[in-house]
DNA sequence: TCGGGTACTAACCTTCTGGTAAGTATGGTT
DNA sequence: AACCATACTTACCAGAAGGTTAGTACCCGA
């Protein structure tokens, strides 16, 4: 595995939350899909840009094993698969709202710039 | 610099918030720091079981950087120093409480055990 | 038949993160 | 004189994280 599941011993909450949102796209992939509610691969793709595809599927992996994102296959031709969030995905992103907050006043603060879809 | 001050450009607020959250140690000395007030340099170390020294100064600078941390200095021998948390370190402490919940949650779901003192 | 789109997998390489162990200056204690 | 504590700093090293490039299997439209 590229990245070993952690799974504790953890300190406290917080580390246990980090264990699963720490990765370089993790948050983005959470926002994308409760915004979106299901995309597939090449959508998420577009969606964040910069991200290469090992990063995203290594990501989604980590995810859907942490049991964050839910992973439906269609038996196609093209291929077709389809992510959307599991309930636990949807609870921890609405506990990073906060964080989100708190980092857009940040942004404001510092003067920092977003950046844009190159 | 040990870890570059990255300060943006920045996807979104998480992303700017888990940019000064990221580092192993960061959010464990945000809630010392909180809980306590005002710990000098060998509280928290013995209040992070397992942080090296080296770690542990690399994060604080980071945090004084971001403006999370406040760093008093008493020119006595032996040296003093004390760490606070600055207004912006209390907000995002609290707006990682959600957070610390969500993990506490998951712990109890995933039946992960929690670190004990060493 | 060539190129494009689908969703990946694999190999390789670089950068970043964190750990270990030692050293520094100062003074107090034993 | 040796040793402890304070708060660091420095050099070196291992492993993790992430980037790049290429390849797979299949079908469709030009």
């Amino acid at each position: 595995m590229a990245t070993a599941a952690r799974r504790g011993p953890y300190f406290c909450g917080i580390d246990a939350a980090m264990d699963v949102v720490t990765g370089k796209w993790k948050s983005l992939i959470l926002w994308e899909l409760h915004h979106y509610g299901t995309r597939r691969f090449a959508e998420l793709r577009r969606g964040l840009p910069g991200v290469s595809e090992k990063m995203l599927i290594q990501h989604l992996r980590e995810m859907e094993e942490d049991g964050l994102v839910h992973r439906e296959v269609y038996r196609e031709v093209p291929p077709k698969v389809e992510y959307s969030l599991t309930e636990d995905g949807v609870s921890l992103n609405t506990a990073l709202a906060p964080l989100g907050r708190w980092g857009t006043e940040r942004i404001r603060r510092i003067g920092a710039e977003k950046v844009s879809v190159k």
